[in-house]
RNA sequence: CGCGGAGUAGAGCAGUUGGCAGCUCGUCGGGCUCAUAACCCGGAGGUCGCAGGUUCGAAUCCUGCCUCCGCAACCA
């Protein structure tokens, strides 16, 4: 019997189409999946879309569509990079599936009436002026502590999950299973930063959008996103809350591995273990929260133009090269850093260079000598017993690396083989021993080794790079395929004849790729300008925006990213609270005259009142305040 | 005093239990010619963020400080 192996990525959310720092995730995910089947597994692998939220509802209405429409648009986009990528996943579940949706609300059902989720009040004091609630703790004299008028009592209802119910379980589990988080510094994170400064009752359902599940019992509200989401992983087998689960759930729950973003470990290893404490589900084995694949400028984002897609990579370079450069590029606990450069630097070195040109320099060897006949001559030598002994101790190796989860660090393995080979034809030089034809029994062993090692190279590195790897063992010409094969050496077939070869992974033009890759982010650009819906006369006029100076500025007292600016207004004082840090020191502020936008409804921000907001062009991280230069008062228009 | 990291050769990074400071790229020089101008060998290049301490011995342990990043918060 098949030991089972279940692991899941995160559902991907259908606001926007994802870029290749999100998409990682899966070619991860799908790495690991193909080692286990490889390694003898029954593997069962599940990825999806999480589609509902309030934030999805906007998306769509910003777009002109149905929250459905849009959905179904971006997760038919995801499913196709998925495939694009070559994810071999078993199952796609998407969270508007009707069976999802039934599953979940039962699960609602079942916490509900074990007592775990509450109903309760989002209760607060609410100053309607500011449309904001307060504890009690928060007021001022019984007043609001923002402008100091009455408060009035208001209740919402909304359900509740008892969470410090299931506190000191949960940290148990946590202390007791060092492997249960990795990499440690996030589970340090989790204990540290959530779990002992102790758990809130967390609010599980909202009743102010509607596209989400229903709360079948209570019309009105439906289920708070996260619950909905991290139930994919239990939904997607047929686990039945209320009656009898399927066999596919029987046989595969509890997940052997959760592959997820580090932003959301804290979903996936607090609230996940508490739904599935008090559904009395076992928890997964592990989750894994990958660190985050960067551009060479920072995180990925559209307003820094710094956003790559798998699509557009794919295309450019092929399916194998891009998974190759992720999963190269990343470490197991730090953020990795990736480029179209480092894509082409990656992949030209070990992809062309030592393991391209490794295939094709055996091969033509093979055929130059022996018509492409493989196979032992005389009996090994040390130094190919030594090559022997490096690829069994790689093997080793990699099984350490990939079983961890380092799979940047079992490549690396892999790759060091393929140099080991390389050096072995300059130790042996197959092309003298050629010249005399007393020495050609030692050339066919030479021969024999080098075509052994490249099959058993193939199959190492079939997880990251299957298509070629197919590749490779096809141009070898062998059936033996196994995994296992590669433990008894000399598994490879007796009357072997290779085939002629052709480079795999030509070279690419470094300089080429970057004048392509120009050209291909300035069209984008084009693309992409789009404005906001347009607006009439009166909306514009409805702004009262005056020149202002800037008399003063200290950092907000309770916030890291914060001035508060005083400014002169025609002779009265304002203040204003703004995100300037690290764009302008205090003194660089002092006497600019700005433009303010003058009639803003005023607010706290941590606390502090800001009476305005100052104008300023902003792209991506870079912010510059509009200047003026007309006497403070003075209009805009 | 919210939490977690990082600071090691020009760049990107390894350094597990303290024992002569390493890897990859780049650079310089050499070798080879089977091969995708690829492959192999060698050299140069570092006061291991700063300051103390423990020790026969510290990149590694302890204390303090500086700088940077991420999470959380927040950007009118």
């Amino acid at each position: 019997m098949k030991e089972k192996y279940y692991l899941t990525t995160a559902i991907a959310y259908t606001s926007k189409i994802p870029h290749i720092g999100n998409t990682y995730e899966w070619v991860l995910a799908d790495a690991v999946a193909r080692y286990k089947r490889n390694r003898g597994y029954d593997v069962y692998f599940l990825t999806g879309t999480d589609e509902h939220g309030e934030k999805i509802e906007q998306e769509a209405k910003k777009d002109g569509k149905s929250p459905q429409e849009h959905v179904d648009e971006i997760a038919g986009a995801i499913r196709d990079i998925d495939d694009l990528l070559g994810v071999s996943y078993d199952q796609f579940i998407r969270t508007t599936d009707k069976e999802h949706v039934e599953i979940v609300q039962k699960i609602f059902k079942k916490i509900y009436e074990k007592g775990d989720i509450y109903k309760g009040v989002y209760e607060g004091l609410y100053c309607v002026p500011c449309e904001s609630f307060f504890t009690e703790s928060q007021l001022e004299d019984n007043k609001c502590p923002d402008c100091g008028r009455e408060v009035t009592h208001t209740k919402e209802e909304a359900y509740f999950f008892k969470l410090s119910k299931y506190q000191k379980q949960l940290e148990e589990h946590i202390e007791k299973n060092p492997d249960f988080i990795v990499p440690a510094s996030r589970r340090n994170e989790m204990l540290n930063n959530f779990i002992k400064p102790g758990l809130r009752d967390l609010c599980v359902s909202r009743s102010s959008f509607t596209w989400g599940v229903p709360v079948d019992f209570d019309e009105g509200h439906v289920v708070y996103v996260w619950i909905d989401a991290l139930s994919n992983y239990i939904t997607a087998l047929g686990y039945d809350p209320l009656g009898e689960s399927s066999e596919l759930f029987k046989k595969n729950w509890p997940a052997d591995l959760h592959i997820i973003g580090k932003d959301i470990v804290r979903f996936h290893t607090i609230y996940w273990p508490i739904i599935l404490m008090s559904l009395d589900l076992p928890l997964p084995k592990q989750v894994y929260g990958h660190p985050w694949l960067l551009s060479e400028s920072g995180k990925m984002s559209k307003s820094k133009g710094n956003t790559l897609y798998a699509t557009d990579l794919v295309e450019s370079f092929g399916r194998d090269r891009v998974r190759y450069s992720v999963l190269r590029e990343m470490p197991f606990s730090e953020d990795g850093h990736f480029s179209p450069e480092s894509l082409v630097k990656r992949s030209n070195l070990d992809l062309s260079n030592i393991l391209g040109n490794l295939l094709n320099r055996t091969l033509a060897m093979s055929h130059k000598y022996f018509e492409g006949r493989v196979e032992l001559g005389s009996a090994y030598e040390q130094v190919d017993l030594d090559l022997q002994e490096v690829l069994r101790r790689t093997i080793e190796k990699y099984e350490d690396k990939m079983d961890s989860l380092h799979i940047s660090e079992a490549i690396e393995v892999v790759i060091n083989l393929a140099k080991a080979s390389n050096k072995y034809i300059d130790d042996t030089t197959p092309w003298v021993l050629a010249k005399e034809e007393e020495s050609h029994p030692r050339l066919k062993t030479v021969l024999y080794t080098l075509t052994e090692n490249l099959r058993i190279l193939a199959i190492l590195l079939d997880p990251f790079i299957p298509g070629s790897a197919k590749e490779i063992l096809d141009q070898i010409g062998t059936k033996v395929r196994d995994y296992e094969t590669i433990k008894s050496y000399g598994s490879i077939e007796e009357d072997l004849v290779v085939g002629k070869g052709s480079p795999i992974f030509e070279r690419l033009d470094l300089d080429e790729v970057i004048a392509r890759e120009e050209a291909k982010k300035e069209e984008k650009k084009k693309a992409e300008l789009v404005l906001k819906e347009e607006v009439d006369f009166s909306s514009w006029e409805a702004l009262d925006m005056r020149v202002a100076e800037i008399i003063s500025v200290e950092d907000h007292p309770n916030a890291d990213r914060l001035y508060v600016i005083q400014l002169d207004l025609a002779g009265s004082r304002r203040q204003v609270v703004g995100g300037l840090k690290g764009s302008y020191t205090k003194e660089e502020l002092v006497g600019k005259k700005v433009i303010l936008l003058a009639n803003l409804k005023p607010v706290k921000l941590r606390g502090v009142l800001s009476q305005g907001m100052l104008l300023a062009e902003s792209q991506g991280d870079q912010v510059r305040l509009l200047e003026a230069s007309l006497a403070t008062g003075s209009t805009i228009g």
